[in-house]
DNA sequence: CTCCTGAGAGTACGGCTGTTCACTGACTAT
DNA sequence: ATAGTCAGTGAACAGCCGTACTCTCAGGAG
């Protein structure tokens, strides 16, 4: 680049990273309703006030990380469904995929699953909104598919709606079968990959 | 009674009831892992102190809040599950249960979701053990069913876990709905219904 | 009637919290 | 070269927190 981006920004965003990043691991352990600020400066070692200059306080802190968890998620999404195959070989790849997003990103899940129906109203309605598109681009995909065609859209979306249900509570599945070694891991599997079969049959028969 | 139950003792149960109704409605704008002691006390009006009368900390106080809220439930999916009927009518009255349990016990049924993933250890695994406990008495039920005899044991605590799951999914739809207005409510239990059904329908199909 | 138990009150402690303010000093635009 | 911007500092504030003490005094047991 012939002019940098600068680095004082550079700085800037390095230790706001910082911070979010200690907050998910401190958020291992409670909920963000409990999340001190000055909690999460002493674990990146910088003074208190210092915050502010990046947030206005934890709930802040909260929506910036719902936006880092969920936001790149909707790549992997698009990929999954445009995904092809057979009914079996679609569901196999699907539950494959969440299992090793979970293993990648465990913090990340369990700051999502634990603060969806949390104390703090905003991050509540951030994770909501996004989960919300996702039903969204699911719906719209389904509209493309010819079993589904001649639904109404209201039924679409009932379908959309479990299946971005059903991938939250899989990978949060996934996420306490972790803690309990590889067999657990692949009865959840196991367990997922059979809910989407009954799913995939009911939605087979809906319009008999 | 010949003998009265004891002033003293009658006086310690009130106050310690008195104690969780507090936290219920303080837990309302927070989750339990930043609920304070004397936040709790000074809502009843008693010393500080007096809470170490009836709970080890806030999290003994959770763990009961849980066994009040579940503890009771037994005997109402019981009932839902002995009801009689076609599957549509099934399914409406269950959904319909679920609705006015919801809005006779709203704090109930907020603190279960919000905690059932919350950042208090054992509080969490107390919610998954009664929930494991329904889910059990499901698959017990299922198996007493014509249509699921010949399934295997494990594909029926499966579609046992798929009931109970959303119960908890449909009864927490509900309780956001209830802020927004009865319309809001009677969508959330056209979507629980449609749902139940396609379930049903894949249930049907299961051994295709 | 007397003794004892125990729910709750009152006080005090050290430690933590969010927020304010004035400040430094490295980067950056001119 | 110079002036300005602004991320991060450090001290100070009032207020909350959990917990350890001692104390009181109704209720229950003998």
């Amino acid at each position: 680049m012939s002019h940098t981006v600068g680095v004082r920004e550079a700085q800037k965003q390095k230790t706001r990273k910082a911070l979010m990043e200690a907050a998910l691991v401190l958020l291992e352990g409670q909920s963000l309703s409990s999340l001190g600020l000055r909690e999460v400066t002493r674990a990146v070692g910088v003074a208190p006030t210092a915050f502010y200059r990046h947030f206005r306080d934890t709930a802040d802190l909260g929506v910036a990380l719902v936006d880092e968890a969920l936001g790149s998620l909707h790549a992997v999404i698009r990929a999954t469904l445009t995904a092809t195959g057979d009914s079996a070989g679609r569901i196999d790849s699907t539950v494959g995929l969440i299992a090793r997003h979970v293993h990648a990103h465990p913090a990340h899940i369990r700051f999502i699953t634990r603060e969806r129906h949390g104390g703090v109203e905003r991050v509540r309605t951030a994770i909501g909104e996004q989960l919300r598109l996702f039903a969204d681009e699911v719906a719209a995909w389904l509209a493309t598919q010819p079993d589904c065609a001649a639904w109404s859209e209201d039924d679409r979306r009932m379908l959309a709606h479990v299946y971005v249900d059903h991938m939250v509570m899989t990978a949060s599945a996934f996420l306490e079968a972790e803690s309990y070694g590889a067999e657990r891991v692949e009865a959840a599997a196991s367990l997922a990959r059979r809910q989407l079969r009954l799913v995939s049959l009911g939605r087979r028969h809906w319009l008999d």
